[in-house]
DNA sequence: GCAAATTAATGATTTATTCAAG
DNA sequence: CTTGAATAAATCATTAATTTGC
């Protein structure tokens, strides 16, 4: 019966009208810092505040009813994002991101991965978290095979870089020794949702009633994956 | 002078015209695929690219100049977003965090980040990515707490989660057990820079003559960390 | 030849580790 | 020392390529 205290948590918890008090005492593990609670609409004692977590819930439209009409017509959907494809890079955008990876590029900041986006997208459909992650791809995975490649066997040449074209390449390893392994990337990503998956922490059942669309809380990955 | 290969490298890369050729015959490990390249300003033989390059060095407005005129009359930058100021999260902004956390939550979607950081930025300043990093953060670090303490000592109850209040909170681990442990996430970040910190991989120096900016690439990990 | 089954490659996420600000 | 921020490593999941049986 778990899952019956965590629905009526649940419901407890978000459906509640707009003002909710943080009945936690302690705040944080550590570190008492005296309180600088500026509470915009405090109520009584310690420390309350008024948490709008209806807005939580209804993002903008609605329940949005999920699986209303099952259009089934086309059983390929062709949209302009479909459900779950992932990116399939095109020939020209493998080129380029190689020749940018040989140039010495591998972590590209948030700038550069934009218009590196605005360059690859004349090619094909391309997100800018596509480029993020081909740049730690292809790092890590260049790094495993050179390591697989240094244990298993010692001959060397070229095993999976360039044939023999653009190898003048010699990547710069000196004069620049001297700095960081870190540098701090500041980049400031935006989060935005591409369609409503949520099928992350909240999820919609109807095990009482009809209509009345109680809220289960679970963790995604159920304690010890 | 392998920096001096590179230099040369470099401004032959960036700096020339637009048209670039892509001279890679060789495009995947495997897989021939008898080459479905549509490439759109096809110049004569095998993979040719035209790709505007120099838009990527000169983002927008210009060279930027840097260190023009050596404001330091303030020794803080008070900006709207200050030089290398990370988040400072309030009282608030913390209680709702380890309540949501408490609640069940561990890895938002970019909608719930979205929204949770709509509302925490009522008590202070805010970016969906702290709130990214703050889920990340605190489930790994009471993830490694509670192993540190389960070797430890052997006794239970409370050492570091909430005291007594709000403990009914029976994480349901049953009816969703058969839900695939990966739920897709498909958030589609959006990559913005923050500020001209791009130390990542351009940097100019000016070696040759003045005004003569040559574009120097060096790899931001050296080669093995 | 071709379609299902298998394998390899790789895009996308999560977790672990590390750096560094305060 | 705590913890925000960032990267590296491990892992999942999906698509393309290859194989296999007919």
């Amino acid at each position: 019966m778990g899952s019956m205290k965590v629905h009526q948590f649940a419901r407890g918890f978000w459906e509640h009208e707009p003002s909710l008090t943080l009945g936690c005492k302690r705040l944080r593990p550590l570190a008492p810092k005296l309180a600088t609670v500026t509470a915009t609409t405090t109520e009584t004692t310690s420390v309350v505040t008024t948490f709008d977590l209806k807005s939580f819930i209804k993002p903008e439209s609605g329940p949005r009813k999920l699986g209303s009409s099952e259009d089934k017509g086309d059983s390929i959907q062709v949209e302009t994002h479909p459900g779950g494809t992932r990116w399939n890079p095109t020939q020209e955008q493998i080129g380029i991101l190689e020749m940018l990876y040989r140039g010495g590029m591998r972590t590209p900041n948030a700038q550069q991965i934009e218009q590196i986006t605005a360059q690859l997208g004349k090619y094909g459909k391309i997100e800018g978290k596509n480029v993020f992650y081909w740049f730690q791809n292809h790092k890590a995975r260049e790094r495993q095979k050179q390591k697989r490649n240094s244990l298993g066997l010692a001959n060397n040449s070229r095993t999976t870089t360039t044939p023999s074209i653009m190898t003048t390449i010699t990547i710069d390893s000196r004069g620049r020794q001297e700095v960081s392994p870190y540098k701090r990337k500041c980049m400031s990503w935006r989060f935005e949702c591409l369609q409503g998956n949520s099928n992350n922490m909240f999820s919609f059942d109807r095990d009482d009633e009809e209509g009345d669309k109680t809220l289960e809380l679970f963790p995604l990955h159920p304690e010890g994956r």
